[in-house]
Formats: C-alpha cells, sequence, structure tokens
DNA sequence: CAGAATCCAAGGGGATACTG
DNA sequence: CAGTATCCCCTTGGATTCTG
C-alpha cells in the first residue's frame, strides 16, 4: 500500500525537475556567464588575447586555480581559444572564439540593464528596508 | 622597510579589484538572476501573478527556505510584489513589477542565445574531452 | 611563465520541524 | 496557507606548494 504518496510524489517531482533544470539549455548558459571570473575573463578577453600572466594582473582577485579552471573550462565550451607558443619561457595566449563573440552581445544587454536599473533596485531596497526595520 | 612590495602589492590590487567588482552594476545584475531560483522563479511568474503555495508547485525542486528567502529578496529588489489578502486562510500574491517585466527582454535574450549555440558549446566539449583524454 | 595538486575554511542550500 | 528557525552537509574557492 502506498501510504507515503504526498512526501513521495514531492520527492518525485523534486527529481524530475531538478533533471529538467540541469538539461535546461538557458540555466546551463547562466551559470556559465555568471560565474564571477568567468564574466570577468570574457570582458578582459574583449578587448584582445591576453596571456595567462596578463590576465592574472587584468584580475588581481583572482587565483591562480581559479583562473586555470575559468580558461580551461572556457576552452573546453568553445568560448575562448588558447595558444602555447613554443618559445623559451612558455608564452601561452587566450582569445575569445567566434563562438565567444557571440555572446558579447549578450554581456552587454546585461550591462545595459544593470547601468540602467540599478539606482531603481538600489532605490527599492532602501525603501523595503526602511518599511521592515522602522527604527521610529 | 617594505620588503614585501610584491605580495603586499598583490594583496592590495586584491582587495581593489573585488571591492570593484562587488560594486560593478553588471555583476550585482549578474549574481541576481543567474541564482537558480531566482532564475526559474522570474520565468515562473512572466506567465502571470502566483501564490506562494502555486509557485512551490511549478517549482517542485525548492524548499520553503529557498522560496522564501528567493521571493523575499525579489521583492527587496523591487522585482517581484507581494499581496497579501486577509482571508482567513492568508493568501499570499507575487507578480512582478514593472521593474521586473523590463527583466524578461533580457532572459529571453539569454535564452535565445542559449537554444542557438548550446549545440556548439556541446560538440566543443565533446571534441575538448575526446582530444584531451585520447585512451589510444 | 604556465599550470597541477593538496589542504582547508566559509557559506550556500537542503531537510526537517515548528508557528500564526 | 504562508512562512520561520535550526541543523548539517557539501560544494566553492582561496592559500600554498611543487613542476616542466
Amino acid at each position: 500500500m502506498t501510504t507515503r504518496t504526498a512526501a513521495q510524489r514531492r520527492e518525485l517531482a523534486a527529481i524530475e525537475y531538478n533533471a529538467f533544470v540541469r538539461e535546461c539549455p538557458t540555466h546551463k548558459l547562466l551559470s556559465r556567464i555568471s560565474d564571477k571570473w568567468v564574466s570577468l575573463t570574457l570582458v578582459a578577453l574583449a578587448g584582445g588575447p591576453q596571456r595567462y600572466s596578463e590576465l592574472t594582473r587584468t584580475m588581481p582577485g583572482i587565483s591562480e586555480k581559479m583562473l586555470t579552471q575559468t580558461v580551461r573550462s572556457l576552452e573546453r565550451d568553445g568560448i575562448i581559444a588558447r595558444t602555447a607558443h613554443a618559445s623559451v619561457p612558455v608564452r601561452v595566449d587566450y582569445r575569445l572564439t567566434p563562438l565567444g563573440e557571440t555572446l558579447l552581445p549578450v554581456m552587454r544587454q546585461i550591462k545595459d540593464w544593470a547601468e540602467r536599473h540599478i539606482d531603481e533596485v538600489e532605490e527599492a531596497r532602501d525603501y523595503f528596508d526602511g518599511a521592515t526595520s522602522d527604527s521610529a
């Protein structure tokens, strides 16, 4: 007898939904570009190719581990390309691929919205905070 | 004598950069909408207002804690609005604000890019994985 | 210079139980 | 119904060290 229908069904639905979310292209993209270092790397490379060490200087807050991890994953996704020059001190360049370039307009629209509406958000936030914790 | 210039300056730069990133509107927006539950809530409410319990059914994977946290933060940012009806069993509706609606085109562009290019990403990924770990 | 490997602390997020 | 509060796990990401 299936007594635990409520909990069971909820659990199943949750599992399915999570699977669906994982499969959802939009969510995949969002989780890619929303990554702090991913977006910053994209912006950094939008201005042209950069070397590994240049990137560490462009993004002073990034650790080597995170930089390596970030460029590797972006390379894997075909968003940036890696070029190793076999010189004496190895030299590696990273640049956006054509696919990566198509991402720039998207980033730009996000940037536009942010710059246009962030003030409204701040205001709403102040108002909300004032309204809830009114110390009067 | 300032001996530790290298490490010190790196550290300072990192701190400043992190502060800059935190202040950056684009990054603020990205971290908002990239949140798994935020984006899903936005999509859910794009189709019209929903009650608290409806949202839990629309997003079966979400916990009550996360739903509350998500709607509260979106309300604070002026992106969604909360309306409590003082009926016997309390009834609360959530809907997008005009500001929240302006976010939909942005979400749509993200969705478009994802649906148009996700295949290329998958291919690149397969190629990359095949090229690196070639079991020959 | 470019990167791999290890260690470890902080916090995001889920499950559960309780409340008005 | 619409939350709130607590516990706890497990991932994320930084610091450090080592290598080709």
